[in-house]
DNA sequence: CGGAATACGGATACCCGTATTCCGGTGCCGTATT
């Protein structure tokens, strides 16, 4: 059986009653049914969950979609709910045991066709061996970047999807997310495990946001400019901040200036957060002010400007945030206030240890086993958290140290000593961190060029623009024009070695340096003067 | 890492400057308590 895209339109049409489906995701779904694994990177807003939502109506087991947050599992469900299409199911430990077991019920009997779980539920082996057990057809990874930006510390159990994968009898897999730089985009099919997978990739333009950075040095200064900015502007907008007491300082002084403004972090009451969220989009607020944990799942098509009071963690955080504003295609803004001395609190949050202690229990306890065991006697044996212990597992399985069977189950390599292992998974945590310090340093670059901001923008998500943009704050005052392009022996994406950080490649090339992304040490700035004088890179390594 | 809050010593001022301590983001899950 074949199904074409024109197939696919009108299923969509249909059963969802969508009548226009964009280039890119009727190419994606053509993948799908095809049964190839498939990344997708497509600006939020423009139907990614089209993409398997169509495709699992002609699948024949269910569709399994791995989803950060439980209220985003929700809206899908009841979205699908509203559709003609089979039911979806969702299981997560904040339902009743009964709606838990209708749902297991329902995709038994195959009324269900799409179940919606969290990374940290396929952690269970019953469960992965139930769903294997249904015939699962296709694995949906939403919000795929979490694989790379959560996995490595805080939620560990997104880099267990490979294996579940494997476990679930290799179905056809599909990542989506709207934010992926290309490491990130190679960490996400490896993590995952794809195979021979096509990437379906948008541009990330958004031409309508005006870019703009204003840098302070007094730090009194820079919260006064910010009120005042949001207090000159119409329309709503969000305020991202980098403290959850700062979500409170703004909130307040935007308060008594007469800004209908709410608050927004995870600190607050859940009944709270969700209060905030429905007034910003019933239009009963016109700013929230916000840490990252406000976003996710937010399609209000009217914000009219994002404004960083301080720097986010990575320019990925940064775009991802700045496109929540001008969803209509009408003219916004996205202002970074920007103090480097703002950059320290992102240098301490990036800066988390390996888990040395949990590294030597894990291996400890295998040691102590002659074969395999299951994940439960670990956690019956090593006394951390399961988020703890799971990525002390996670690092020794990347240095090889210790290794899953098809049953899920670990063992050590004994060709290495438990000391040994220890310092390799020290070293490789070490190294990630490396690479998460050094987005901290591109998102200083972005702050300081003087060339156009939507140039140095893109090029950090490997899309090359030829002319200034135009419309950003550099553009407006004519340093971008004044910049000169760069040349340089080395052709962009082109692989290169340094001496002393070893091989990477080239990410972009600017008036008088050029930025590479080492695979040990991550992004590294050097003069294009330097890199000639010195014959510091060689090419092809 | 560095800013803010607290503590303390020196000095004899309704308290000032320096030292020390603490804090800082994102969400699952499962268990304990109302």
């Amino acid at each position: 059986m074949t199904t074409s895209g024109e197939d696919l339109r009108r299923l969509a049409a249909d059963t969802f009653g969508w009548s226009r489906l964009r280039a890119e995701q009727i190419e994606a779904m053509e993948h799908v049914v095809a049964g190839r694994d498939v990344l997708v990177v497509l600006p939020t807003g423009a139907g990614k969950s089209a993409i398997y939502q169509v495709p699992a109506l002609v699948l024949d087991g269910p569709t399994v979609v791995v989803s950060p947050l439980i209220a985003l599992q929700h809206d899908q469900v009841e979205s699908i709910g509203d559709s003609r299409a089979p039911e979806a199911v969702a299981v997560n430990s904040a339902q009743p045991d009964g709606e838990r077991q209708a749902a297991w019920q329902a995709l038994r009997r195959g009324a269900a066709q799409y179940v919606f779980l969290s990374p940290e539920q396929l952690a269970d082996e019953g469960r992965v061996a139930r769903l294997a057990g249904l015939g699962v057809s296709l694995l949906v990874v939403d919000e795929a970047h979490c694989v790379s930006s959560w996995g490595h510390d805080f939620r560990p159990d997104y880099l267990r999807l490979g294996s579940v994968v494997e476990r679930l009898g290799r179905p056809t897999v599909l990542a989506l997310t709207a934010t992926a730089a290309p490491p990130v985009r190679r960490d996400i099919v490896a993590r995952l495990g794809l195979r021979e997978h096509r990437e379906v990739v948008a541009s990330f333009d958004r031409p309508e946001l005006h870019l703009a950075v204003e840098r302070f040095s007094d730090d009194a200064a820079k919260r006064a400019a910010v009120v005042g900015r949001v207090r000159e502007r119409d329309g709503c907008g969000l305020v991202y901040v980098a403290s959850r007491k700062d979500t409170e300082y703004y909130a307040a002084e935007l308060g008594a200036a007469g800004v209908r403004v709410a608050g927004y972090h995870a600190g607050m009451k859940a009944a709270d957060r969700e209060r905030a969220h429905q007034a910003f989009l019933d239009g009963d607020v016109d700013v929230v002010v916000a840490t990252s944990a406000f976003g996710m799942g937010i399609d209000k098509p009217d914000v009219r400007f994002v404004l960083h009071a301080s720097v986010p963690d990575s320019l990925d955080s940064y775009y991802q945030q700045i496109g929540r504003a001008g969803r209509d295609g009408d003219p916004a803004a996205a202002v970074l206030f920007y103090r480097p001395e703002d950059l320290h609190l992102q240098r301490f949050l990036t800066s988390g240890k390996a888990p040395e202690d949990t590294l030597g229990a894990v291996v400890g306890s295998l040691h102590e086993h002659d074969g395999p065991v299951p994940r439960a006697t670990l956690a019956r044996e090593v006394d951390a958290p399961p988020a703890r212990r799971t990525r002390a597992v996670n690092l020794l399985e990347e240095v090889g140290a210790v290794v899953e069977d098809e049953r899920g189950r670990l063992a050590v390599n004994r060709d290495v000593t438990a000391a040994e292992a220890v310092e390799q998974a020290v070293e490789a945590e070490q190294a990630h961190r490396r690479l998460v310090r050094s987005r901290v340093a591109m998102l200083r670059a972005y702050a300081e060029t003087t060339g156009c901001r939507r140039q140095h923008l893109l090029g950090y998500f490997g899309e090359q623009l030829s002319e200034p943009c135009g419309n950003c704050d550099t553009c407006d005052s004519g340093t971008a024009a004044r910049r000169v392009p760069g040349t340089s022996a080395f052709a962009l994406d082109s692989r290169v070695g340094h001496p002393l950080w070893g091989t990477g490649v080239v990410m972009s090339i600017e008036e008088d340096r050029m930025t590479v992304l080492f695979d040990a040490v991550g992004y590294k700035t050097l003069s294009l003067r330097a890199v000639q004088e010195n014959n510091l890179l060689s090419k092809g390594a």
